[in-house]
DNA sequence: GTCGTGACTCGAT
DNA sequence: AATCGAGCCACGA
């Protein structure tokens, strides 16, 4: 278990989130390494395939959008249902509410 | 061993 | 306010 891939990295820390939360691209990139950019995790999830068992429908960007995935072929509204279903609830802008929706991994 | 790409983020215009 | 460009690291061929 030392040094496991960083995406199996990032598949484990998303699959720690806990469900009615959300996590940002570049928090779980700081996580997994430290100065590592929110790129690669995007990359690492454009690997990942949907019976993974990771949630990746829970990690959108900082600005708390949805990413639009061109390789997903207009599938982002796919993430904007499973979002749904978890409880978490929308901005007439498309937009979640970070402060009340994004998972703090370190707690106080 | 080298090159290119990527579901991001930030700063400046 | 919104939009554009450039840059970071990691993986694949």
């Amino acid at each position: 278990m030392s040094e496991q891939n960083v995406f199996d990295q990032i598949y484990a820390m998303v699959k720690c989130i806990p469900k009615g939360h959300i996590c940002t691209y570049g928090q779980i990139a700081a996580m997994v390494r430290p100065g590592m950019p929110a790129r690669v995790v995007g990359y690492a999830l454009n690997c990942l395939k949907e019976n993974s068992g990771v949630p990746w429908h829970r990690i959108v960007n900082k600005a708390g959008a949805i990413s639009y995935a061109a390789s997903r072929n207009e599938h982002d509204s796919l993430q904007h249902i499973l979002l749904e279903k978890e409880g978490i609830e929308f901005s007439i802008n498309r937009k979640i509410n970070l402060e009340k929706y994004l998972w703090r991994i370190i707690p106080e």
